[in-house]
DNA sequence: CCCATGTGCAACTCTGGGGTTGCAGATTGA
DNA sequence: TCAATCTGCAACCCCAGAGTTGCACATGGG
């Protein structure tokens, strides 16, 4: 039953989009950036930036600082490396689940 | 820039989805499964099941295989192997962006 | 203080896609 | 052959969410 996380769903749900990712690879360059910094990026308004921002962040992929009157948004690796590993191991579930059925197919005639 | 791959995102938009995510387990269970058979054990239709499939058959995560009269549809690991690999890779690219961030404002500041 | 700049909130549009229904086209078994 | 069963196609409904616009609210600098 593959461990059917809410915090998996979230993060899968949030690479989902091509924008978010893109939103990403920015951040990772960056190190961190606001949302209106991030949009001038983009072809796409801040507001919208803000939005994909606060999916990222429920999916913990990323977290936003408040600095002054700016905000200043950072990636965060755990939720991504946790998703990883959940998938890692599917994976390899999958691998034995055909391996089992090969077998079997194979001295079952 | 993260190698974006169209595969990548055909597996993570596949994988988005909760009712698809319940396919793939279903089928890791059976084995082998057609659509008629995996909506029985679903909350949705034949028709969105098959909907479904032919998004997961699109991202490489299964395949149909015509038997008669019946289309038998399965896991496939590869894709889901590679996605997880991609997304580790980007977990560990993180985590140097991050370690190196440390050092510069332990260092600078 | 006043203005520039950046964020926050709300209402709105519109397309994608998840889901359904209905029917036509195969295939098997009696 | 004929009925039962399964797949395939097409039209349709509906809503979540990606994106926009407009304006009000904070904050920092001159």
């Amino acid at each position: 039953m593959t461990t059917e996380d809410t915090r998996v769903g979230d993060v899968l749900g949030a690479l989902a989009d091509p924008t978010r990712r893109r939103l990403l690879d920015l951040l990772v360059a960056r190190g961190e950036a606001t949302a209106t910094a991030l949009a001038g990026q983009l072809p796409v308004t801040r507001q919208a930036v803000v939005k994909h921002l606060a999916v990222l962040e429920a999916a913990g992929l990323v977290a936003g600082e408040r600095v002054g009157r700016e905000v200043r948004y950072s990636v965060r690796a755990p939720a991504l490396d946790a998703t990883a590993r959940w998938m890692a191991g599917l994976a390899a579930q999958w691998d034995r689940r055909l391996q089992t059925i090969k077998r079997i197919a194979e001295s079952g005639g």
